[in-house]
DNA sequence: ATCCTCCCCTAC
DNA sequence: TAAGGTAGGGGAGGAT
């Protein structure tokens, strides 16, 4: 059964990976330089790509060329990106001219021995075609296994020889290529003091490159757009049959639910096998680092993710910490979607080391139990990356999730729609997905700390403690009932960028920069979705007025108040500039004494995407559409009927504008001119009437 | 009723 | 030292 269907494609990629892994292994040291192919190539990874950013990087030092961890714009610093897929390349900011080149380019030219010319390796506007074109004498199957395949023969931890000394080391440094990581590791640390100010340039790109929470956010988004391209190439027969199935479906679901085990330990203990058994964190070494992830060993003494690492400690004195090693993070994480894309089409990625299935449809075609395909996958995930997943499987979204944390670690569970009730009556309400420690102490003061006593209470109560909505989730929770769909992909409503982390900011100009620099963050991450938003938002953390003005954890917020204020723009927009005063604005507004700001966040909502603003207004019609579809033309989505029709009057958008031309008359009267709005449906006029009257007001002041 | 703004909560 | 981000669901209470 293991080898049926998807399993252990031979990949054409990764049979020439495997022998130039071979022809390594053969030269054995380490160091030893392969040839010079790539003496003057100097290469930036963008995006997921096959062979992955980690892979490449090796490539390039065993074969004389550079790896850039970050883009260099400066003139001919780095000579070549590297890109799967254009509209994540698009994103960066590149040079005008940058040749993108897509990383077959690479292990052809080690192939041959030679570099070869790149023009045939370029990146075009429509990637599939170019990509096709380059393979056409491949057929299909093979085409797949070459640039999709799970096999993951090739990918085996590589034993890194020296055992690692101890933790101390502390270095971190993903930012540089391992040539020059001693060099640059002084500079960053010579360089610390100046760039600690809020308000330095280098401030915020600092932060980012070493904020956890900001990369497995972002690692989200960008593995949800791999599966996505992965998936829609794999196999179209498959995929219509599977949009025809789900409307008659009115039985039972299987729904499976992916997650590693202590996802950043297991990927740090590849290059550290001597520490497995002990209890091991990701974190800084300092009493208010938060710990990332612990190993199940440090678990038995109480330790959880999230805490501070110097209460860890005191919990468990013999923990071990390792460093950070994003890089590897983002590789595992793509290995295990890759797996995970051999399987389905039906995916939420739900986080960088987690998934939930829908394996319905595959149960019924295969004939094998849930049980069994979760084994198989988790053999795969174990080859692909060497690290340990576990699964859980239930009926529905909630079951298969609290599953999961039954069969941790290293195993998998089971629940079915008869034994629901019964599993969930003991466990605390804490472990039902929703429920954290605010409505956790709620219920236990209404009397309900496991879900037997939550099912005793009567909905209405719930209703009237909670609200309507989360009343009645709560009651079905408690009896495992749970509705939601496995759904891959769902419309963005809102591109933010926060900082709540070594915000000290001594002058209203200090603030001013810092939130032109935070505008620019979020516009360019605007342009990279190709999003344009309405209504900005800023959000700020006020130090407490009981609270010290120095905080206990070094740069940390404290103890704060959250406040955020918002304000609809009259047009769309991604652009830095405006973004910037409009933030700075709302700021002003809210008189705050600016020594006191401990975290400051933008926010853009009210999207549409940039390509619709068109300049010209005249084909009104031409720029409506249902939003779910309208965004990326490419955007292949399970979209079941009923929830179609429920959505489909929240997801009718306006995309005309600049509104300003469209509906001020230069003699500001009361009443647009509707000859033409009478066409249109009764929402759309509805919101250009709104817009007029915004941008009325705008004008009175 | 429904929408809007300003919260709070949750998850990784 | 230390990197406490980010997106979505939804409630309260006021405006429409
Ligand atoms: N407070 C947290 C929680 C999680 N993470 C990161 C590190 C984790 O390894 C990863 C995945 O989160 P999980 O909740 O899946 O936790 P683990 O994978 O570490 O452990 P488990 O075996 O419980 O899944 O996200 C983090 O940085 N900070
Ligand atoms: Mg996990
Ligand atoms: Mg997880």
């Amino acid at each position: 059964m293991s080898d049926d269907g998807w399993s252990s494609m031979g990949g054409y990629m990764e049979a020439k990976i495997q022998k130039l892994e071979k022809q390594f292994q053969e030269k054995s040291s380490r160091n030893e330089q392969l040839s010079s192919i790539f003496n003057k190539v100097a290469i930036h990874v963008n995006g997921y790509t096959n062979p992955t950013a980690d892979e490449l990087k090796t490539l390039m030092a065993k074969h004389g060329g550079k790896y850039h961890a970050y883009y260099n714009r400066k003139i001919n610093y780095t000579t070549h990106v590297i890109a799967s897929n254009l509209p994540r390349a698009k994103a960066k900011d590149l040079k005008p001219n940058q040749k993108i080149v897509r990383p077959e380019w690479i292990v052809e030219s080690i192939t041959a021995g030679t570099l070869l010319p790149i023009q045939p390796y370029l990146l075009v506007a429509n990637s599939s075609v170019s990509r096709q074109k380059i393979l056409t004498s491949k057929k299909e199957g093979e085409l797949l296994d070459a640039f999709f395949s799970s096999n993951p023969s090739t990918s085996k931890c590589i034993e890194d020889t020296t055992p690692q000394v101890k933790p101390e080391a502390g270095e971190n440094t993903p930012q540089c290529s391992t040539v020059v990581a001693n060099h640059v590791n002084q500079q960053a640390n010579s360089r610390t003091s100046k760039i600690a100010a809020t308000t330095d340039s280098g401030f915020l790109d600092e932060f980012y490159a070493n904020s956890r929470l900001h990369f497995i956010s972002t690692w989200k988004n960008d593995l949800a757009d791999f599966f996505k391209v992965t998936v829609t190439k794999q196999s179209t027969s498959y995929w219509k049959r599977r949009i025809i199935e789900i409307d008659e479906r009115a039985k039972s679901k299987v729904i499976m639910h992916i997650d590693m085990d202590c996802f950043f330990v297991s990927v740090g203990l590849l290059s550290r096998p001597h520490l497995k058994g002990r209890p091991v964190a990701v974190t800084h070494h300092s009493s208010y680092s938060e710990i990332a992830s612990c190993s199940y060993e440090a678990r038995a003494a109480g330790l959880r993710n999230g805490m501070f690492y110097g209460r860890a400690k005191e919990l468990c004195p013999d923990l071990i910490a390792i460093p950070y090693d994003f890089e590897a993070y983002k590789d595992i994480s793509q290995k295990l979607y890759t797996v995970l894309a051999s399987y389905t089409q039906s995916l939420e990625a739900v986080s960088c080391d987690e998934a939930l299935l829908d394996v319905t449809q595959l149960v019924e075609d295969t004939s094998l139990t849930p049980q069994v395909i979760a084994q198989n996958i988790r053999g795969k995930i174990l080859d692909a990356t060497g690290c340990n997943a576990s699964a859980g499987i239930g009926p529905n979204i909630a079951l298969a999730r609290m599953a999961t944390r039954l069969g941790k670690p290293n195993g998998q569970h089971e629940v079915t729609l008869q034994q629901a009730e019964e599993f969930i009556r003991d466990l605390p309400v804490k472990d039902l997905p929703g429920v954290g420690r605010a409505t956790a102490s709620r219920l236990r003061e209404l009397g309900a700390s496991t879900c037997g006593e939550l099912q005793k209470i009567h909905p209405d109560l719930l209703k009237k403690e909670f609200g309507n909505k989360t009343g009645q989730k709560l009651h079905e929770l408690s009896k495992g009932i749970d509705e939601r769909e496995v759904c891959q992909s769902k419309e963005r409503k809102s591109v933010s960028a926060d900082v709540n982390y070594g915000i000290r900011l001594k002058t209203e100009d200090e603030m001013k920069t810092f939130l032109n620099n935070l505008s620019n963050e979020v516009s360019s991450r605007l342009k990279k979705t190709g999003l344009s938003g309405k209504k900005i938002t800023l959000k700020v953390m006020v130090r407490h007025s009981d609270a010290p003005v120095e905080t206990a954890k070094f740069k940390g917020h404290g103890v704060c108040n959250s406040i955020s204020r918002s304000k609809n723009l009259n047009e769309y927009t991604d652009d830095c500039d405006i973004i910037g005063r409009e933030g700075i604005t709302l700021m002003k507004s809210l008189q705050l004494n600016v020594t006191d700001l401990r975290g400051i966040g933008i926010q853009l909502s009210t999207l549409t995407s940039t390509s619709s603003l068109s300049k010209s207004r005249l084909s009104i019609q031409q720029f409506i559409k249902k939003g779910k579809s309208c965004r990326k033309s490419s955007d292949m989505q399970i979209i079941t009927p009923e929830k179609k029709i429920d959505s489909e009057k929240k997801n009718v958008r306006l995309m005309i504008l600049p509104s300003s031309v469209l509906l001020i008359p230069s003699h500001s009267n009361d009443s647009i001119n509707t000859s033409f709005l009478d066409a249109l449906p009764e929402e759309l006029r509805k919101e250009i009437e709104k817009d007029y009257k915004a941008q009325k007001n705008a004008l009175q002041q």
